[in-house]
DNA sequence: GGTGTAATTTAAAACGTTGTAAATTTCCGA
DNA sequence: TCGGAAATTTACAACGTTTTAAATTACACC
């Protein structure tokens, strides 16, 4: 076929936009080119003549064509997909939503879609994991909490699905992973409460379970041994404890003799319920004790009188994370895709 | 062929679960049926005989199979899939995470899964609207605060594509939402206020351009006309204004003359908020002046005075607009899916 | 034992894309 | 002007499912 003819075809067929959302045939059509040339045109692929590659290009932006991912995806066997795994327990402060606009924020210019995998409401997590693997309905996958052995990491791991945590694990195997350095955070703020003059300090840790357990109390012990302070620490509850049970544990506890002066608080709502257990029994804050915690929204600035805090970007962490699954999925060395975010003093000026 | 050539047939194919994951055809060679068959034995189709329908079920069970939904999208044109729209002033108080988990209860056992589309940061969120409709993103859609005439309700509803709001329009055609009364949490909470004594009443209003403005409004003026009590209404902010500047217009407005003493507050950090900018000024909760907000955390529980609340049953509201949108995907008319759901007074017991 | 009908099962064609292998065109140097 | 290699384009076959229409089988009745 000639150019001109090319062309007349072209005039021809480009009347009206059928009915259903255009395809790669529309474009052929419209083109008189072959499906499999359009295909190549817009994949950019080398063997295109610069001419048909503009000209499919300029075709496309003006029908508005979109590829049709299930149809992709049945091709490529790529789903375009990264799923979350969401947390039941990440739900009081948003920490599932902050970490999501950090991902979406990542994933923005790329054609990938985030899929949100709740918690299984029967069944754990790690069936979640495995029914994402066995049945491919993701490119990637991203979640929290880890525990240092943890068992979706090892599937993942097993079967080579790319993935980051938030959180490290204690597996030989690198795996990509981003995480905060809760040791700097419980060793700089048991250190500011010390400054402050107090003597007797405490902190709620996470789960026992939880890897970052382990770094929290690290933190915690080492500023402790390091100023030589006494310290107590209440094994009965964590920061998943509800928060009512976290306010009556240190109003008992503040009315016992002997009570610490300084909280370390690695959670919004335990500081609160902290704040609430304390003054129940006519404590003071700053006054007869301190609080230093973690902050990851603006809820504590809301409280007078100022809760002193060390700050953790949660959406900076999803946008992280999603940045390096990208990564891993086109390839990259998991080892070469891990991320220690440092504490940061004081909230950003936004 | 017959019975026991079948069965040989079946003996022969299942030695080894081949590499890939089993589809239609595998449970066809098994079997010794055709993909059809298979198809339309999953499918409890009417024609197939009773003995092969449960002989194909009971294969595929026994080999795990699942249905490859990229093909069955590419096919059918339906994605199984259903969009929330993530709203950025939804983050602070995990709006969007307890809807969230509302909506994964209700699609928990459907084949539906859920997709966030956040924001995207430059566009409005009509643009995300359109490209969902327009490229078969999703089969339903979710999305909050709503306007009178919210333009993403027009256009979902100029294309016949199934939704659910959280929050009513004033669109003369009818669509399925779910709602919270905020008339009557408003009319409630404000005559609490007045019932305590408070003669002076104040509310923070959402955005003038949101629907439940209206509603929210109309509920506090209804309790304070009733009552003869004075009023004023803030309207250089709303609940959408930052914390920090709520806080400074409680301090600034209680410092000046004939100060409010009782607030109504439709939101958690905004009561947070006004708490901290009157405790500035000296002035204490329950003596000097009271508050009633609404709550749909257990945060405001740990503060200390109790601040009465009024509950939102955001996780409740997400399942409500799940098993709406499965039955308006399913056919049914919206003019029947609409839902009203009244405050409740007291955190319900889990 | 045939015949017609109902009950089951089936082959073949799509859905829109990409990969393989082959066909066509273009271009160069002899 | 002609081979032949390089450049460009193309046809066809998948991917796994559902749908349409047709084929086969079973069943009852005369």
């Amino acid at each position: 076929m000639s150019p001109i003819e090319k062309s007349v075809a072209r005039e021809t067929a480009s009347n009206i936009s059928r009915a259903g959302k255009p395809t790669l045939k529309t474009i052929a059509e419209m083109t008189g080119l072959a499906i499999t040339t359009v295909s190549r045109a817009l994949g950019n692929a080398p063997q295109i003549s610069e001419s048909t590659r503009r000209r499919v290009h300029a075709v496309a932006a003006e029908i508005g064509y979109l590829p049709d991912r299930a149809a992709q995806r049945l091709k490529t066997g790529r789903t375009n997909v990264i799923s979350v795994l969401l947390d039941p327990h990440e739900e009081i402060l948003g920490f599932g939503t902050s970490i999501m606009h950090g991902l979406a924020r990542a994933l923005q210019a790329t054609s990938y879609h985030l899929i949100v995998t709740p918690n299984f409401l029967d069944g754990s997590n790690v069936d979640a994991v495995n029914y994402i693997i066995r049945n491919g309905m993701a490119d990637g996958l991203i979640f929290s909490r880890t525990e240092p052995f943890d068992p979706r990491v090892r599937l993942l791991l097993e079967n080579g699905f790319p993935f980051v945590t938030h959180g490290r694990t204690e597996f030989s195997t690198p795996h990509a992973f981003v995480d905060y350095d809760n040791f700097a955070f419980a060793y700089e703020a048991t250190k500011r409460l010390i400054a402050k003059g107090r003597r007797k300090v405490t902190i709620i840790l996470p789960p026992r379970r939880l890897t970052f357990h382990q770094y929290m109390l690290h933190g915690f012990m080492t500023a402790v041994r390091e100023a030589g302070v006494s310290y107590e620490i209440a094994d009965a509850l964590d920061l998943d404890s509800p928060a009512d049970m976290i306010r009556d544990y240190v109003r008992r506890r503040s009315a016992e003799p002997d009570p610490p002066d300084g909280y370390t608080c690695p959670g919004e709502v335990s500081a609160l319920a902290t704040i609430t257990g304390m003054s129940d029994n006519g404590f003071t804050l700053c006054a007869e004790y301190d609080i230093v915690a973690k902050q990851t929204s603006r809820l504590l600035s809301q409280i007078q009188p100022k809760v002193e805090t060390i700050y953790e970007d949660l959406p900076a962490a999803g946008e992280a994370m999603g940045r390096l699954l990208l990564r891993r999925i086109a390839g990259e060395n998991a080892e070469d895709l891990t991320m220690l975010l440092g504490p940061q003093f004081g909230f950003p000026t936004p």
